[in-house]
RNA sequence: GCUGCCGUAGCUCAGGGGUAGAGCACUCCCUUGGUAAGGGAGAGGCCGAGAGUUCAAAUCUCUCCGGCAGCACCA
């Protein structure tokens, strides 16, 4: 016998064996039906599995939000049986869930189009129609690879020898057709039900190796409800309706052309964005004792060289073409510049912690299949800081580092934040004694900030272990942004020093770090968070004065002088065209405020207010409307400054 | 970079071996209209670039460039 302890507390013995179908039928025929998995001690389970031991024992049915990974997970099944039905000789290999869907790649010569979809979708229908059951077996490691082998699965051949000794080789048949799996299963193809949909077909390499061979990968999301399906249809909808790329287009902020692939046009409007970040960012640094500088674009590759750079990533990086014969780059990084600033003049430890900022414009060749939008472009703009300190003030630094990050991030409005630690990669300067000393540093400080993190092994710079801040937009897309990195390494590459208090020279270390990252993938990721409705202080046009009838066209004049001179962007519509035009096109463009001007406000020296997204109008003396939008256009910063000021 | 798809007017797209079309945007005219498209006229394109096939190429073939999706990459 066995003693099972249900979630209630429960507890029953059954007999040594019996299986979570059999415990779910005891209970009731309505949760024998409905069941799909089951939970062991926390861990999902086959509902077949026997249970030969003592257990804490959750029955999961199919509504059950645990179950959703099974649907998926039997959908990939489910389509790797038809893609292998309706297209013989295609090879199997892996056929994962992920984030609200699974995908399954297949080897074969011939690639999938899309009309090709439709027709595995057909059959995949078919064969859930069918029913069959899930059925598990466990083989020999030489009985599975026999079995691919003689199959043709040659890629099978190599999952089952990478299968590490000791663990289970499970075969899980459906029907006719069987698969190498993990598991777990529900217990019939017919639970994966009716809500899934292939979404799109693309190209993968084995083992995410680009020296493989590449397969063809087939996507498709599946839930456990059409309802749940139309609403994740629905989502992709909104989420490319935030394009950044359209929305850049619609409201005019920037543009690319094929003569500088990667590289942005920005147009006054997405302009003046970008320097609203800058002029916000400039204002904390600053509050914060960093000191702005501005390097070099180019110097001489040696420099390059030293810092190892070049060895890493001189295939990404811009040389020139000189009658000098010498090799410049295109710096792609500002830390070898900043570390030439500080060499410069010799320093004492008094001068530590010591926190050089530059809005510095970096240039990488990044691969052209990596190009999207803002979001990563050859040639862009960081707020990029480097903090020499002593090893002993590690930790304080870092922290306030994470503090400011974290404070700025809510000024934006993204409480939502992910860190994730990277430590030393394979290719890597610097001896193992100083990696040791600089994960130990950046750890410790991670903690004394009080933050919990994700660890990401063998992720970290060259020459440094790294903090990366990932933050949630509105639409629960994750972005990564600001970075934090403890680097022992490059000041002794690049010789720098300081005069200590022993009156002997030491070698600082130099904190790397970027809160918004890329002031272009910042602006791409802030206009994709609000759909493109900017908050007014960010805003490039923050209002528009929009005459009814050229009655108006004096009075309007005037009220866009005023706002003008309060600080407002506002620009003026005083064309022939009537209201309902002008609105819609302003509304189209994402302006927030739109200011009308008939003849009525002109008499009553009024004007009607209407904001983005709302039908409504609001009537005010011109007074009032210009207290209350230059109250909303001061940035957070100074705002909480304000009423800091106004409390004393 | 790899796999697949795509490239026709500023934008969205139709067409397709015999020298180019629509809607919106743009310019001008009429219209002065109270909160998401008033009417008319006009202008605008070496059909991504190069080579080939052909009497003839925007259309077919090849190469290159650029874009999109995914993969790989991301100091």
């Amino acid at each position: 016998m066995v003693a099972i302890t249900f979630p209630d507390g429960n507890q029953r013995d059954f007999d040594d064996g019996a299986t979570g179908a059999d415990i779910a039928a005891s209970i009731s025929k309505s949760l024998a039906k409905k069941a799909v998995a089951m939970m062991v001690d926390g861990v999902l389970s086959d509902l077949s599995d026997p249970i030969t031991a003592d257990a804490k024992l959750e029955i999961v049915t199919r509504d059950d939000p645990r179950a959703l990974e099974l649907i998926r997970h039997d959908c990939a099944h489910v389509l790797a049986e038809a893609v292998q039905d309706l297209f013989p000789g295609t090879q199997v290999t892996i056929g994962p869930v992920i984030d609200n869907g699974f995908f399954y790649d297949f080897a074969r010569n011939e690639p999938f189009t899309l009309d090709d979809l439709e027709a595995i979708e057909k059959k995949m229908g078919e064969i859930i129609a069918r029913d069959a059951a899930f059925t598990k077996e466990v083989w020999s490691r030489d009985d599975a690879k026999a079995f691919f082998r003689k199959k043709g699965e040659y890629f099978k051949v190599e999952l089952v020898d990478a299968i590490p000794e000791g663990e289970e080789i499970k075969i899980y048949r459906q029907g006719a057709w069987a698969d190498l799996c993990r598991g777990p299963h529900m217990p019939s193809v017919g639970k994966v039900g009716s809500a899934f949909k292939l979404t799109k077909v693309a190209g993968a390499y084995w083992r995410g190796d680009s020296d493989n061979p590449m397969l063809s990968r087939i996507y498709g999301t599946a839930w456990a409800s059409q309802a749940d399906l139309d609403a994740y249809l629905k989502m992709l909808e909104e989420a490319e309706k935030r394009d950044h790329r359209r929305l850049g287009r619609e409201m005019n902020l920037f543009h690319f052309q094929e003569e500088a692939p990667g590289s942005v046009f920005w147009h006054p409007k997405g302009w003046t964005v970008f320097q609203s970040l800058i002029g916000y960012m400039r204002r904390r640094q600053d509050a914060a004792g960093y000191l702005e500088i501005n390097t070099p674009d180019m110097m001489d590759k040696g420099l390059w060289e030293q810092s190892g750079h070049w060895e890493k990533f001189g295939e990404n990086m811009y040389t020139t073409e000189t009658p000098d014969e010498r090799v410049y780059c295109c710096k792609p990084m500002n830390c070898p510049g900043h570390v030439q600033v500080f060499k410069h003049g010799l320093k004492s430890y008094r001068e530590l912690p010591l926190k050089v900022a530059e809005f510095g414009k970096v240039h990488r060749f990044e691969p052209s299949g990596a190009l999207h939008g803002l979001l990563r472009v050859r040639h862009f703009t960081q707020d990029d800081a480097h903090i020499f300190v002593a090893e002993d003030q590690i930790t304080e630094e870092c922290v306030k580092v994470n503090d400011l990050i974290l404070s700025i991030y809510r000024d934006f409005g993204f409480e939502d934040v992910l860190i994730k630690f990277s430590d030393r990669p394979e290719k890597r300067v610097g001896s193992d004694a100083v990696w040791d000393r600089s994960e130990e540093a950046l750890k410790t400080a991670v903690e004394a900030a009080g933050m919990d993190y994700e660890f990401n092994p063998g992720e970290g710079a060259f020459y440094g272990p790294k903090l990366e801040y990932v933050l949630r937009d509105a639409i629960g897309r994750d972005w990564q942004c600001g970075t934090l990195q403890v680097d022992f390494n490059l000041p002794e590459r690049l010789g720098a020093f300081y005069i200590g208090a022993d009156g002997d020279k030491h070698v600082p270390v130099m904190l790397h770090r970027a809160l918004f990252g890329s002031l272009e993938r910042f602006t791409g990721i802030l206009i994709e968070n609000h759909a493109g409705h900017l908050p007014l202080w960010l805003s490039p046009t923050q209002a528009v004065v929009a005459t009814i009838t050229s009655d108006a066209d004096e009075y309007a004049e005037e009220v866009q002088a005023a706002m003008k001179r309060s600080g407002i962007r506002a620009d003026i519509d005083l064309r022939n065209e009537k209201i309902n035009y002008k609105v819609r096109e302003h509304s189209l463009a994402k302006v927030p405020v739109i200011v009308v001007c008939g003849k009525r406000e002109a008499d009553e020296r009024t004007v009607s207010i209407r904001r983005l997204g709302s039908k409504d109008q609001t009537s005010m003396s011109l007074d009032q409307a210009i207290t209350t939008l230059v109250d909303e256009t001061v940035p957070p910063d100074l705002r909480r400054a304000n009423l800091a000021e106004a409390a004393e």
